[in-house]
DNA sequence: CAGTGGTCTAGACCACGAG
DNA sequence: TCGTGGTCTAGACCACTGG
């Protein structure tokens, strides 16, 4: 570790294509990345300073400072200066709404309080095809599904369909989640040790069926924002399958481009 | 600029309140930033090497990299190994659909071709409020509209109305559009040196009107994905408002969260 | 081969937060 | 006052590109 920066670090696979060539800083981000998912540090918690990251690795504070840096911008770490450097977390204020993307058409911030979310059940399931799939699972296994609506002073904003894979969820139930108060993706971090990191969405127009009209209290066929969310974990693992209808009618999506 | 790194800069404002200390390498990047918008480099340009750039401006070489670091990050900058460093530009092959988020729900990538185009119309008129007010002009200020479908595969999928200050796009005629291959962004920064660096969206789901639906080929009161746009150039300065009705039938927008 | 960006190091000093 | 991250420097060497 302490010779050549691009020294492939002896592996297997002798006869592979791939160069495998990567930057000392990129070998220390990967290292980091391991003691993460590994538990070493939880969400919340202060990692080592850069200096006892440096020494235990055999490096200089510049590299692992520079892998540190990734892995801030990636949201996987928060940086405080005088303080630390910290495991990120979802149960955060500031944070709260990092994966939920619909503000209201009008009026300054999110500041008309919080969610109300009301669960409609919460029930253990054998994972349909076009479930197991995204979620890397086979057609059958056992998976969670919650139903949920969110609403925003009293008007029903948001209809959704949670699949969560059954192993690493055991043991959620309806109680645990109406129990519960704070974002959904923090409990997934204190009460089953997984830490979302990223999500994909796919975003469509659909007209409302019976049940979805009923429910966020529109006519039928009115237009409604579907959104699909497929949410990873650290090795780009998906572990959840979000399809969420929204109401757009006083609300929007909102995306930045650069 | 060879002292101490958070030195003010000996600037005018004395009793201002703003603290405005800086580091260097932050100062550095608003230079090389007056440099872009003032046309120094242009759009596909190669900028001086970061020793030149660190002799120019009396700093080392490393403070220039964090610089152009944030560059290239906010995609102002494109660094490319052993060649140098260019001014980012939107007439590439790859960068074609940074803007564009409507993929087709199967098929590999978009390699079902370009899109096709057709223009409806261009017009100059007077800004209506709720155009000027998002573009920073005064309603009845000279606005160009420009409206057209584009269509895959013989498809129409998108019905955009583009407006456009007339200012900084005198002289831009449906000609002008019409006989130009490439990315439309790619035409300002050639045509008109306005380069958009950022933008920001408001999606929502809507009901087709009946020009829409005629022109969209799909029946009246079909859910449809409105999006508007609101693109920047350097300064943050609003320079087009653009609203597109996305069909999604086929087709969905996708965005990915960290 | 020369020129460019990319990586790594070592050391100095600053800014912030907390005791 | 101390420990943390933040900035800046200077110099060495590597990797890629093109003549």
């Amino acid at each position: 570790m302490a010779t050549t920066p691009t020294s492939p670090d002896p592996s297997p696979d002798p006869d592979a294509l791939a160069p495998a060539f990567s930057p000392l800083y990129q070998q220390i981000k990967g290292l980091i990345l391991r003691s993460l998912q590994a538990g070493e540090w939880k969400p919340g918690d202060m990692i080592p300073s850069e200096f006892e990251l440096a020494a235990r690795f055999r490096v200089s504070q510049g590299t692992v400072r520079k892998a540190i840096d990734e892995l801030a911008t990636d949201n996987l770490l928060v940086r405080r200066q005088g303080k630390g450097t910290f495991v990120a977390t979802h149960a955060e204020q500031h944070i709260q709404f990092r994966f939920l993307r619909l503000l209201p058409d009008q009026g300054t911030l999110d500041d008309q309080g919080p969610a109300e979310r009301r669960i409609i059940d919460c029930r253990r399931l054998r994972a349909p095809a076009e479930v197991a799939r995204p979620l890397g699972l086979r057609s059958g296994d056992a998976v969670l599904q919650v139903r949920r609506v969110l609403a925003f002073g009293g008007t029903p904003a948001i209809l959704e369909e949670i699949w969560l894979p059954g192993g690493p969820f055991k043991g959620l139930t309806l109680d645990t989640l109406a129990s519960d108060t704070g974002p959904m993706y923090a409990l997934f971090e204190s009460r089953f040790g997984v830490r979302m990191v990223r999500a994909a969405e796919k975003i469509k127009a659909v007209a409302a069926d019976a049940d979805a009209a009923q429910r966020l209290s529109v006519p039928e066929g009115h237009p409604l924002l579907s959104v699909e969310r497929l949410s990873y974990t650290y090795n780009d693992t998906p572990m959840e399958l979000r399809r969420g209808l929204y109401r757009t009618d006083a609300r929007h999506y909102r995306n930045e481009l650069s």
